[in-house]
DNA sequence: CGCTACTTTGATCATACTCAAGCCGAGTGG
DNA sequence: CCACTCGGCTTGAGTATGATCAAAGTAGCG
């Protein structure tokens, strides 16, 4: 009924929110409190599972790191590519809804989660950047989601060359991630990607120099009418 | 460089966040200060546009409402549904980045925007709903996310009836929304949800009574194999 | 009754998937 | 130094899933 999904709502807080302050150090523990130690992961390293126990929160020092959901056969998609600087592993419930991997070798410092009332008076600063974190994820997944169901395999491929262009500010793209990575991204087949980059290639949109892992953007006003 | 997006992102502040704190009542202002004030709409009526200005973020008294992207040759995917009870139109930045409709008669409050630095001390439920939403709405478009980008048809369509029942609590579900609003939801045609439907009926896991609006489950466990 | 809006059904088509083979660079060992 | 393998990528041929185009059914409403 709906009055209940109401009230549901309405009684949730800030407790509801980060539900696990955390009394002391476990023994168990990582060695991660607040300022947060650094660890160091190889590629395609598990920083940590879906369904682990949400008690840590992440940001990337270096490297790429990918979050990603699987379905029972295997089938998999890569929620978002989180580069330096950016969080991610923030959660409402205890446990974490994705898994997060090293794309290449990576850093990360993790906090240790805690009641995000406490948190805003402790440290109003970090507690800004996790809520404004998760409004930033929460955008870039409704522009994502707009590309997983609605555009084609050429306009999936554009948008995505001109996003990581902005967030690289260049022209030319070294890309981190694998072709099954940005497949799984997309929402395609590796076929499917290697196919539209070949063909973009071939209209001179873009370069593909031999190692085949940077892209140069030659012509995004192109790229840009092909991503609608 | 990836050193610029560290800083930017480091830099950013709850006052960044929701970085309208309006000074006081503007006479052009719709009515809507603390307790905010209802407004009802009609079917199909837009509550918020695409790209306007964000000064408030609503909660559904009655009634559904979508909230949906369009590309520029009219291609809409819509984002979520949201039921009574429920926040929508909660945005980082100082526009809307989606637009609101009204699925069918709808009650709406609005809250004014303001500083969530001032909201935190002045209104901490408030705030702690705010933040909350935000996280409920990115676990949604996370899930969300698997669905478009991995999932079949019939996948997508158990997906669909699975969720609905659940945020309603029974086997028989009044759809509120036009197919062709379930099939842009789902990034699928008007015709696919339409003959998937169907097939389900024929196979005898759901029956969908004369008016074709409402559909009852006959077969759960079907339903979630189908759902991968 | 006849309009309109919405839905279903049918036939055909196209896009992207599947399966399969080949290519290329890197690393390894003879 | 060359032959070999291995992983990642590309290319090709055939197919299937869902889109498109078109028409017919159905309920609501004047």
């Amino acid at each position: 009924m709906h009055t209940d999904l109401a009230t549901v709502g309405a009684q949730r807080t800030i407790a509801a929110v980060f539900p696990r302050p955390v009394p002391g150090r476990h023994p168990g523990d990582e060695p991660a409190t607040h300022p947060g130690m650094a660890r160091h992961c190889g590629k395609d390293e598990e920083i940590f599972a879906e369904g682990d126990a949400a008690s840590h929160y992440f940001r990337v020092v270096s490297g790429v790191v990918r979050s990603c959901k699987i379905l029972s056969d295997g089938r998999r998609q890569i929620d978002a590519f989180h580069v330096t600087g950016e969080m991610f592993g923030i959660e409402r419930g205890d446990e974490h809804r994705f898994s997060a991997e090293a794309v290449g070798d990576v850093t990360v410092v993790s906090f240790r989660r805690c009641s995000l009332e406490l948190l805003a008076e402790s440290n109003r600063p970090l507690a800004c950047q996790i809520v404004s974190t998760a409004l930033i994820n929460l955008e870039r997944a409704q522009q994502h989601m707009i590309l997983l169901g609605r555009k084609s395999a050429i306009e999936r491929v554009a948008s995505f060359l001109l996003d990581t262009a902005d967030r690289v500010a260049t022209d030319t793209i070294d890309l981190p991630m694998s072709r099954t990575d940005i497949a799984d991204y997309l929402g395609l087949t590796i076929e499917t990607v290697s196919r539209t980059l070949t063909q973009l290639e071939r209209d001179l949109v873009i370069a593909v120099p031999a190692m085949r892992r940077s892209i140069v953007l030659r012509n995004k006003a192109a790229l840009r009418r092909l991503s609608e």
